[in-house]
DNA sequence: GACAAACGCGAGTGGTCGCTCGCATTCTGG
DNA sequence: CCAGAATGCGAGCGACCACTCGCGTTTGTC
């Protein structure tokens, strides 16, 4: 019962199946991207990394494993490219810096990495796939309910989960809003999920510090 | 070329027909909602109809059909059910008031059919379904923009445009949160969907009528 | 009651998909 | 240089799916 989990990995890669490995995954992003997961298929993996069948089962057991280790390799990047950076927040942050900062960086991965929009909203999500998506899931919520804490401490667990679930489904809702666009146009849909974001939660920031709230439409970050 | 369009209908239904055609649609319903379309078999709608496959056929030329009879038949019930009760509205009416009114008419409509968010979210949407998906997103945004322009004069048509896609998304964002949710923690979420496009508009309708605005939280309707 | 048409069935057809298998080719350690 | 492993191939297998077809049953009409 030692290592019985891990039960086989005799398996000696060659420089040439590393490349391969990417090479795959590259052309499963793509193909993911354009058809989603259940529609994409293997052989059309296989034709777009330039391969046949065969060789993509070499080196992936079954189709799920590829979208698994497509998972695991942005979730790598992704706490890579802002690891700890995100969840802790100086409590004296004004908000709309806070929201605005976590946006930018969020909105900068996915249209780095369309794929993960693709693999994150597909209903298409069979079996063991469910687990990971899950995960990540309640991984993302976590750091946004531990961001919203930390600007809204006066707040109750219970409503800080549900407005961390809000926060999280406006912010995907925003996100494809985003990615349809280009250029000038997608800039401004950035400036309105920033909008929406920080509307919804300022009224929750009660005697907070920051700029001084009054009526203003203008201070508020319309334009 | 006179009659080439619609080029049969001789086919006389009995009233028999008719009771199948509604008891295939419901199940087809049922299935779509737990599966989304393309993972529905046309098999499995017709067991879950408790009919053979070939009977489900005398009915719909293929399955596409069935998703676009259902989609009509949920477009009819909409109309019905609010018909040009939610576009127009008075100039005078509160922004709480108008939002609120049509969030709940919505989302009313959606959790009596769940079937709706299931075929407009779905990203498994082939050929010529896309159409009426697209005709549907499209009134569905016409409806929005001229509720919008009533409530908010003052916008620019261009701004306008792109605030009806972000009320529409953040309403599809709540809406998947609604549905996930029941009782009262669902009512929770509805109230918060209301506050996020309330909160989001607000700022957009300078100097109109309704409820002096101050800086209040509680005025907003945190609680 | 007779005839035709609508209804109902379910095994079957062609096609696609995930995946395998036997065999050829390239690489690596000794 | 050579055994053995890793890599590469692509025809093919079984499963599933959308959809069809021939035939038996029910229903409306005269």
């Amino acid at each position: 019962m030692a290592e019985s989990q891990e039960k086989e990995q005799p398996r000696r890669r060659q420089a040439r199946g590393e490349r391969r490995i990417a090479q795959l995954l590259e052309a499963a992003a793509s193909v993911f991207c354009t058809t989603g997961y259940t529609a994409a298929s293997t052989n059309a993996i296989a034709r777009e990394a330039g391969v046949s069948p065969g060789t993509l089962y070499q080196f992936f057991p079954n189709k799920e494993a590829i979208a698994i280790e497509l998972g695991d390799r942005l979730m790598h990047e992704m706490r890579d490219t802002f690891g700890e950076a995100l969840a802790p927040v100086d409590p004296a942050t004004p908000l709309e810096e806070a929201v605005g900062a976590a946006v930018d960086r969020f909105i900068a991965f996915n249209c780095d990495h369309p794929v993960f929009f693709a693999l994150m909203h597909g209903p298409d999500i069979p079996g063991h796939m469910a687990e990971e998506h899950d995960a990540l899931h309640a991984t993302l919520l976590a750091r946004i309910e531990g961001l919203l804490s930390s600007l809204l401490p006066d707040a109750r667990p219970v409503d800080l989960g549900r407005t961390a679930h809000m926060c999280l489904g406006l912010y995907k809702a925003g996100l494809e809003l985003v990615l349809a666009h280009e250029g000038a146009e997608r800039d401004a849909y950035v400036r309105e999920l920033k909008n929406v974001l920080i509307r919804y939660l300022e009224p929750l920031a009660a005697g907070r510090p920051g700029p001084a709230r009054d009526s203003g439409a203008e201070a508020t970050g319309v334009r």
